[in-house]
DNA sequence: CTGAAAGCGCTTACAG
DNA sequence: CTGAAAGCGCTTACAG
């Protein structure tokens, strides 16, 4: 195997041109200060030798690396086993590859402190961050929002005026789910099985579920709400949990697609059919959700459109240095296949 | 807004510490050369201090700058929707937090030249790269392979005793597809829907596929095959033209999972049962060909693991920097499930 | 319009 | 065992 060779540096393009490596570095970025001719000059050196700048002289001198990080405080297993996340990557990459910034993915392992966030802003890995799914309670969360660096947020604090924020309208995503059961399909014991109530999106879809009962004076019954933590699993455990409380339930309502898809596997063993004896709704509208038999009528989430917003705002607080906070709230839509009995 | 504040460098914990730069940088990295009671000093000062190093600075010194990058050459719409690079992502991304290493991503965009392998190491965005799922014609794959840069490769040149590499066998499994039809379903007219041949796993495929054939003294027939490329929309195309072609079919092995979930959709437009009417195998073992109905039997690969091999094999690379190349390849495992007709 | 110098934050020889 | 200096590869004032 061939070694690799000394990198060719920008004194060796000066060298070339023949000017100082101030010039070069000028010349190469386009600077108006530097004639014509000696712009040409410099440029063909740098071709001839085949120059690529190391970003690291760069940034340790500029204070711009050129990356952004989306930091997402979870195992790796659990990132990668959730297509919410791996939508919001797609538009995130999709961003940042369309303003040539290099992607850091940064997942946590089980042995790693908390503080991971501070550290890849701090350590100068990445010029911004976008966060992704932290728990309320994380009080790291605090500091980095109170840190002045540039951060987004995903899907908290959402009335946090001093923190930019891309936030879905969870709220008003579960009212319509809730909704259509009652209105459309006359339906009053309407089960909510939840996502891990730490996280903001599952706390407001509770609160959605709890608007939406309200506002048609039935009664809001704990019997008839369950904790699960998104996984499919969860929505087994949960789905049985409730059965096994015995309370008469019509339909559930459940916080992810995911669940939803548990809580079917379990209706099918207990020989429950969907929707005829129980009717379901599920929340994301993930790929998998049309593909599974019954179908699921589900609320979408733009959640590739979260991803783009997010960078698209991350940019703007990298280029502006000083931009209003600002929270953006996107909209969901209730999408209407077979398991709610349509 | 609170702005950021000056950051705290290691010239800092020097000064509080009452030591030069460079006793306090051996003292932070443990060196035994640096006195106990000094090195506690400055540890205690730098906890003070909340000290955390600026890995550009570090980097542009010791030139390491602890973070690899997996480069796939295809856009981020493709890699995301993909269930191969998600589960190579999780294996990349686990052993890369388990060793504290910074991950980059990196997806092409349509607008960008394809040289981005060699830029970004080149450019010292990072010390290693894995790259996956390069055409077998790009030649910028070449030049990588040949630079001497800490570069693993994914499923390619598996013979190349010059690259390092982590691969599949497809070859086997594609002849454990074929021959458990052959065998065990005494099926013979097998068609094959190949992924792009381009790639070293469509090739592959195709060559376990008539391998197999050829084993059971079984004709290539030409008219049995159709080109896809590894999306479920290819997999109709590809299974609408076979149909077309009007040729005998009992079976069919498809280069993929979602190829073969395509197909299925068309068989049941037509009003073809699987297994009755056709046999059907896929190829990867994604989460969604146990979901799908009949479920699919298909040739398990280890996906993860292929991630998280590529990342060892890097790391040892980066570390020893001298290692003899190597080439992985690992097994895969033919899953019975109702597809086949089992 | 250009050159020479300083400096970003570290680590690494080199003296002592 | 420690300090002072050099230097990694750039960009950015500062003179001229």
């Amino acid at each position: 195997m061939q070694t690799v060779k000394r990198a060719v540096t920008l004194k060796d393009v000066a060298q070339l041109a023949g000017v100082s490596t101030g010039i070069a570095s000028m010349a190469l970025s386009d600077d108006p200060r530097v004639a014509a001719a000696t712009k040409a000059n410099v440029l063909r050196a740098a071709e001839k030798l085949d120059y690529i700048p190391n970003m690291v002289g760069r940034a340790l001198r500029s204070k711009r690396l050129g990356s952004i990080a989306v930091i997402i405080p979870q195992t790796s297993q659990h990132v990668f086993s959730h297509p919410y996340f791996i939508e919001v990557l797609k538009g995130v990459t999709d961003v940042a590859n369309a303003h040539n910034l290099t992607l850091i993915l940064s997942t946590s392992s089980a042995n790693q402190e908390e503080e991971a966030y501070m550290k890849i802003l701090r350590s100068r890995r990445a010029d911004g961050v976008i966060v992704a799914s932290a728990s309320i309670a994380d009080p790291n969360i605090a500091r980095l929002a109170s840190s002045g660096y540039p951060v987004v947020f995903l899907g908290r604090d959402r009335h946090d005026e001093r923190v930019i924020s891309v936030t879905v309208d969870d709220i008003g995503g579960a009212v319509q789910a809730v909704t259509h059961l009652i209105e459309k399909h006359k339906l009053h014991s309407i089960a909510h099985l939840t996502g891990p109530l730490g996280h903001r999106s599952a706390a407001d879809k509770l609160e959605g579920y709890r608007l939406a009962l309200g506002r048609h004076g039935l009664p809001f019954d704990e019997r008839l709400v369950v904790e699960g933590d998104y996984s499919q699993e969860s929505g087994i455990r949960a789905c049985r949990e409730l059965l096994d409380r015995g309370q008469p339930v019509e339909a559930i309502f459940a916080a992810n697609d995911e669940m939803t898809i548990g809580a079917l596997q379990v209706l099918e063993e207990r020989g429950l059919q969907v929707p005829r004896d129980l009717a379901l709704i599920g929340y994301d509208d993930i790929s998998l959700s049309a593909a599974v038999r019954p179908s699921l009528t589900t609320v979408h989430q733009p959640m590739e459109e979260v991803g783009r917003r997010a960078a698209q705002c991350l940019i703007e607080l990298l280029d502006e240095k000083t931009t209003e906070p600002r929270q953006v709230e996107l909209p969901t839509e209730l999408v209407i296949r077979k398991s709610c009995g349509c």
